[in-house]
DNA sequence: TCTCCTTATACTCAGCTCGAGTATAAGTAA
DNA sequence: TTACTTATACTCGAGCTGAGTATAAGGAGA
């Protein structure tokens, strides 16, 4: 060790491991809370734990009794938000979860809820929400207004623009981080609001449910990155039964990115890719001409980090 | 907080900030070390850090005397190859930034490593390196034989050739940290070897350069981001002086690919994508017909995290 | 000055990808 | 039988990409 490292008795740190655990059940695409949707599953990472991963999984067995299946290191969080500051500092470990949706049954369900409940403003499969234009465009506008010089407020229109599609600009659905720490900067979420003075705070908030601590920071930077990566690398493999139709691949990946496919094109690009093959078997429940039932094969799963997949969504 | 949470005394762990810190210098791409070269810059998350980049910073300035630039979030290592795991856990976050190249000053100058000395089969400027046939390959080919049925065997021989481009596989640049994993496995780098019993290593050690603890594999992970990211975000520029040609744009991207471009179409792609003006100024020290200068549009810094690059690379 | 070598820059062309749409098939429900 | 639903096949044009060819503009040396 470093001279200047060995000599000084650093201060240890706690460090907390939280789980953003996703599935898409019926539709929407969901997270597995604790504390009725207040809170991620997480815990100290402990002397016990033998990786941290290990430390994860018992955390969140024990909270919700859900194991772990497909799951990646996403960021490592420090102080933001964090609240009982006092004795030392606080860091978190945050990752992201893929599992199989599974019929919630009865008492001991864990509490999946949908993360559109979060994050209203990311769902476009039905066209823009009309919370955008409403609600949220007004808001910012008069946050803009009040910067303290012009600069400043031209950048926060150009910020605004960009990042929710303003002004003619495209909507893109992988700043959902962005978009997050765009609204907290300017007051108008409940976890910003609670940091500031009243007399600092927008005299609105908007539609979303808020979470505990920095959790719905950390849960839009899953939603970031799944809806970055799943354009790239076959992972929604990891959200799917073991035979699955087309079309409900599609709607998985629908969900995610909040946004609509073209459905041939969403079939050419994944038939191209090899990444699936037919059973043999059909769907007849689909409500129109029987679906050709398909399987992810076996290499795919095996290779999933080396290779890539491409998926397209709609533009208008 | 939780109950589970509150009642029990969790031990803290001691947290390390390590920093890659990249720059091209005389068209290799360069790490900043310390200790000729063992080790990255590093030190204990401290109670007086503001924040983990704060703490970082100071740590880099103190033991290289380099300022920090832009940086970003690597990846948060637990455990793997700690040394001195006597009395509690060891966390390590990692860094990865990328800083203009500057001329070494004498005394002081701190110890810039080409990182294709840690990595010489990561280098394929000049075509394949002969090392990867003639070294790599036999030795992991014996790695395979090795095994203890016939179904690991054969899952090694996908594993290698995937991952480094045998048995006609393409070469894949991005692939920089499994390629390491997969040497570290079959005990073919001297980090491994010092875990083992000398009976359990295979006889030989292949070449390249090896790094206290597990700072080589972090290296790996930066390589590995970087060649990654570089394709769709505007990186290079942090590592560009303010005024420069195209080919040295170019040859950048290539020292850190580890590949070369097409010039024709890296010049098309680079000029399309508005990224960068000309000064109107031109370089007459290019050893043959003048090339125009260039400097990276304003906007482009601002929206670094928004915007999409596309850089080409060859296929051979 | 002329020739050769080097790098810069412009332009071409075929193949492929991608967005968008048309056409047709094969079920269910009234 | 008709209307409606979903499934699946195929087409077409724009634009992107890889891989050149062609030409410009400097320097070094004969």
């Amino acid at each position: 060790m470093d001279d200047t490292r060995k000599s000084r008795k650093s201060h240890d740190v706690q460090v907390d491991l939280i789980a953003v655990l996703v599935s898409v059940i019926a539709g929407a695409p969901s997270v597995l809370t604790i504390r009725q949707g207040d809170m991620l599953p997480s815990g100290p990472f402990e002397f016990e734990h033998r990786s941290l991963q290990a430390g994860l999984r018992a955390w969140v067995e024990q909270q919700t009794g859900h194991p772990l299946g497909y799951i990646e290191q996403l960021y490592t969080f420090a102080d933001r938000d964090r609240i009982d500051n006092e004795a030392g500092r606080a860091i978190s470990i945050s990752y992201l979860g893929l599992t199989r949706a599974e019929e919630p049954h009865a008492a001991s369900a864990p509490h999946w809820v949908g993360w559109y409940d979060y994050f209203p403003w990311e769902d476009h499969r039905d066209g823009t929400p009309p919370l955008l234009e409403e609600v949220i465009q007004p808001l910012l506008d008069e946050w803009a207004e009040s910067a303290s010089d012009r600069q400043l407020r031209d950048e926060r229109r150009r910020r605004m623009a960009s990042v929710f599609g303003f002004d003619g600009e495209r909507w893109n659905e992988e700043l959902a981080l962005q978009r997050y720490e765009l609204l907290y900067e300017a007051g108008l979420v409940a976890e910003a609001r609670r940091r500031r003075k009243a007399a600092d705070c927008p005299r609105k908030e908007i539609p979303g449910v808020a979470m505990f601590a920095d959790h719905r920071r950390i849960l839009a930077t899953a939603i970031a990155r799944l809806r970055t990566k799943i354009k790239y690398r076959p992972m929604v493999f990891e959200l799917m039964p073991p035979v699955f139709t087309l079309l409900q691949l599609q709607q998985t990946v629908e969900a995610l990115s909040g946004r609509l496919a073209h459905k041939q094109n969403f079939r050419r690009l994944i038939e191209q890719q090899e990444l699936i093959e037919e059973t043999g078997e059909m769907a007849s429940d689909t409500g129109g001409r029987p679906a050709k039932l398909f399987r992810f094969r076996p290499a795919v799963h095996i290779q999933r980090t080396l290779m890539g997949t491409r998926l397209p969504v709609m533009r208008s």
